[in-house]
DNA sequence: AGCGGAACCGGAATCCGATTCCGCTACACT
DNA sequence: AGTGTAGCGGAATCGGATTCCGGTTCCGCT
């Protein structure tokens, strides 16, 4: 296995999926990948079972990148700081990576880091309640859907740049920051639930990858 | 124009289509809502030029709900609160509501609707400062935005009850509160620069309606 | 009550893009 | 140079949206 000709036609495909993936996102036609790895369809899809499988080697370089991040945020950062930091550099490495986060890291490939990531961050939570720079109340759950919604609201704007995306955090952030006590009126989402939440997603993906 | 068999086939076709989104989302298959319309799937297509307008018709009733909503928080809200009781009453709504808000909104049928809601809202925000219940510095950009990310937290959990969204809308208007002031770092979005914003949402919905 | 034809109807035909299949090629090893 | 096989290209297949059109109904008028 590994023929030299078919590790340099894997990575034709995987350059031009990218550029495919820049000029019409998620959704570029597959026929359009094999046309500008000057390739055959058949060979698209001999390296890669399906769109998502190539969508997801597109992304993983990103998934490492949210990972060094994390670490970054764990040495450099003072306690008090390292979920905020966290937080807007996830959010500005996705803008600046061509890919979508929002379909990847419901990928398979993505759960590995995607849990070592949700210990991380916990870790931040807990660091910043000890430091007093973040309520008391706020779970990993919270942070979750706080990520969640950041991806989106960066997918979304990736044309705008940070101006939309940054405003939003930093005022959801704010949220998150310690205050009067009791002021939330919903009671905060359990792990099971949580959990249910992002396998149902992960499910749904999986059925109907778009 | 307006033959009685037509006025009872759409009917039927519009009845068909909610049920067949409330199954598979949005993305419900056109032959299928025919077949539970006992309908041709060319009649189908004679009362609605394709999936997009089909969806927008369902989504109508829905706007007019917002619509109502928000006056409602006019008339029965003291000032200080309407924003906050506009904004939850809005994801309720949503989340009642079988179909997706993140598709509709764009759609040319839902501008008029968010024309009227802007200025509302604009004016929810006002009372707020007045009342000293919302931070200086919120704009009807930070509205919008929150709207849209709540608008698509609540479709993403959608089969997970209220929990998840309530949690972290709480968050978020916690965030609008007045606080310490200068807090945020990101300076607010502009009016042209959110309006851009929209636009080239829109459009890209009109390019690619999934 | 009967007629003409515009508006409708159903579903076959068409189109489009993803995925699969398979005979042919050209690498890697002897 | 010879041979077995992973790999290749692209034709064929499949699935689902959209379009087309011959046949059928309803409505207004006589």
């Amino acid at each position: 296995m590994s023929r030299s000709d078919a590790l340099r036609n894997r990575q034709r495909v995987l350059d031009a999926a990218i550029e495919a993936y820049a000029d019409d996102g998620p959704g570029f036609g597959m026929h359009d990948v094999a046309r500008r790895a000057r390739v055959g369809v058949g060979t698209v899809y001999r390296h890669f079972a399906d769109r998502e499988e190539l969508v997801d080697a597109i992304a993983r370089p990103f998934f490492d990148q949210t990972l060094m991040i994390a670490h970054a945020a764990l040495r450099d950062t003072p306690p008090g700081e390292r979920f905020a930091m966290f937080v807007r550099a996830f959010a500005t490495a996705q803008a600046d990576h061509g890919v979508s986060g929002h379909c990847s890291w419901d990928s398979p490939a993505a759960q590995p880091v995607r849990a070592e990531l949700r210990e991380l961050v916990t870790g931040f939570i807990e660091d910043g309640q000890e430091a007093g720079t973040i309520r008391g109340d706020l779970t990993r759950e919270d942070a979750s859907a706080i990520l969640l919604t950041t991806t989106i609201l960066v997918d979304a704007t990736r044309e705008h740049g940070p101006g939309i995306w940054r405003r939003h955090l930093d005022l959801m952030l704010d949220g998150v920051r310690p205050g009067p006590p009791e002021r939330l009126a919903a009671p905060p989402v359990g792990r099971a639930a949580w959990d249910e939440f992002v396998r149902a997603r992960a499910r749904r993906a999986v059925d109907r990858p778009r």
